[in-house]
DNA sequence: TGTTAACACGCAAACGTTTTCGTTGAGAAT
DNA sequence: ATTCTCAACGAAAACGTTTGCGTGTTAACA
């Protein structure tokens, strides 16, 4: 087991010193030609790479990013992921995760662990825990330690930082609009509590939409489901649900629901039925899953473009991050510096399929 | 923005020495009852967290694992993920993952950077072009540098470290067995080519599930799929290929296909040319993936237990980690170390839906 | 009173880098 | 012969910890 060659060693072996050894490496004019060579040839032969931890240590920044999200077996959660790898990559950055679970304590103790040197900024979707305790301390102290988060889907305003949003709201619009335009009358809405700023924002698009038609909403036409339905396990509580909901509107034609699984499981519940899809009832889900890709009948989805918010998210940070090396050199401009958060928006797309006419 | 404060801060304000600081606050009885209460009294209340980089820095050792996977939007690995993170952070260590994508450059070059001090240890699935080319030399360089590294699912023999696998040989042949069992006579199979273990593994478990029953295979009930087919963008052509398959083999009465993606693929053939499903033909997938579950009849299929691999690789890295901790002390016995290394078999499970009989 | 032990704390090395600021020697300029 | 100027290199600090060892003070002991 031969363990990694230090500059140390090198210098030792060379018999010349630490310094010398580095700059030879890093092709310094101030070496001689000849010991400059003999040096480079050594360090290839024995394979030197610099050690990480020790650049991290004496650069003070370690070129990783912490990735912090409620879920990581999500088809949405592991697009964005790879979208922030691909560009945390490109511009020589690590992602490390962590899983929050959706709890809150999770998110903190795991923000915390990583914030302690091992990164130099946070992409992060805030944990439904979070979001129901509307306690944000962790984000803020984080953020005064010089920190910068990405906040990416679920995001809350009064937080100092840069933002990729989807556009539910108008995404949600333009589904239930293009339900409107090929026929549907009463349109059914399956939504989650209001608490996950993405499921409210969905509630809102749905209930624009109705209104710029002048169509009156019924609050028996939604459905508002807890979040634990949502989980795999209670997939036969949550049929019943749709199933009752269905029942007590028989004039439903078409759906709009928040959620894949909302959807694909409400696809389920008409055909056992007697809905046919899409001449009884049309169907459109939110999320682009591979469910909806492969649902009997294929699903009309919003595809939230997962890939794109990560890669977004990853470029806002790396250029935070670098543009802050730049100001430690001037060491001024204090002031203006929390002006210039941006929040960008990433445009929603309607994917036609079998489930809508 | 409040920079995080360091022992050197503390002892400058409290006019003691920095080592005075750092050993009140791991409560060492060599410091005095006052100074002691003194120092951890500031130190809460300015939040001192020790710097994770250089406590690495210093004890040789990250706390983190380094992941390398082919692919994180996928359900098998996500799920294995969530596995090493649950056991990792239990056991204190975080997680750092990089993307081949299914490229051998990529994973040299992931391994490389992740190498050089930012982990103590690998859990990895081998790219498809890393098992194509053969070509494992990096494992093996990072295994000599003292990295150990386990490795799931898609393993090669000759390296050695601790594995786990899934049994596919024994969920195949399980699998066909039931096929058998419930009447079929012309069994199907759909998988990948060769180079892949896995693929190979389970092709054959169906071929000694059909030896056992006395049935003669047929090569013209095999379809060997090109790997890239799995790919989403190509399920027009994956669908065609399957469809003339069937066409070819008429009396086809149950399948057996080596992933989920073409297991649901061949329903959807199966039903466009007015087979019942598992009146006519039965199927069942490897991976239960949410597919499965959501499918048209829903999916019999073989599960691989991710999480549990993830948890199992996760115990196996951290152990042999900390086993190295106590050899640094002892410093001896380098000789029959790699004789221990393990090789974790994970059942599967045959989960029976509506797919089968 | 002199010796000693316990106590409470500081110094400095070490982990592996990079970089600033010397220092040395040789040849050129005065 | 003396000063100056480079070229070529080394020493040491710094990043933030932990820890072995040294040291000064005090109180107890003979």
């Amino acid at each position: 087991m031969k363990r990694k060659v230090t500059l140390k060693q090198i210098a030792k072996e060379l018999d010349v010193s630490i310094s010398t050894v580095s700059r030879a490496l890093s092709n310094s004019k101030e070496i001689g030609e000849e010991t400059r060579q003999k040096i480079q040839a050594f360090a290839k032969f024995y394979n030197y790479k610099p050690n990480n931890i020790a650049l991290s240590l004496k650069n003070r920044k370690t070129k990783t990013i912490g990735i912090l999200i409620p879920e990581i077996v999500h088809h949405f959660f592991s697009t964005v992921i790879r979208g922030i790898e691909i560009i945390a990559n490109q511009r020589g950055y690590n992602v490390i995760i962590g899983l929050s679970n959706e709890s809150f304590s999770k998110e903190v103790i795991n923000m915390e662990m990583l914030a302690n040197g091992s990164i130099d900024g946070f992409i992060l979707s805030i944990s439904k825990e979070t979001l129901l305790h509307q306690d944000y301390h962790h984000f803020k102290e984080t953020i005064s330690q010089g920190i910068p988060i990405v906040m990416f889907d679920r995001v809350v305003n009064d937080i100092d930082c840069d933002k990729v949003i989807v556009d539910d709201y108008n995404g949600s619009v333009n589904a239930v609009k293009k339900l409107i335009s090929t026929g549907c009358k009463n349109i059914a809405l399956i939504t989650t509590m209001d608490y996950v700023s993405v499921g409210k924002l969905r509630t809102q698009g749905y209930l624009q939409a109705l209104e710029e038609s002048k169509i009156h909403p019924k609050a028996s036409l939604i459905l508002k489901l807890d979040d634990s339905l949502a989980l795999e396990e209670h997939l036969d509580v949550l049929e019943k649900e749709i199933e009752q909901f269905f029942m007590n509107n028989e004039k439903i034609d078409g759906l709009f629901a928040v959620n894949e699984l909302y959807a694909v499981t409400a696809m389920k519940v008409a055909r056992k039925l007697n809905l046919n899809i899409p001449e009884d009832i049309q169907v459109i889900g939110f999320t682009d899953g591979v469910l909806s890709k492969h649902a009997r009948p294929s699903l009309t989805t919003i595809s939230q473009h997962g890939q794109k918010i990560g890669e977004q998210a990853a470029h806002l940070l790396i250029d935070r991050l670098e543009l802050d090396d730049e100001e430690d050199d001037i060491e001024e401009v204090d002031f203006e510096r929390d002006m210039n958060f941006k929040t960008v928006v990433i445009e929603t797309e309607l994917i036609e399929r079998d489930s809508t006419k």
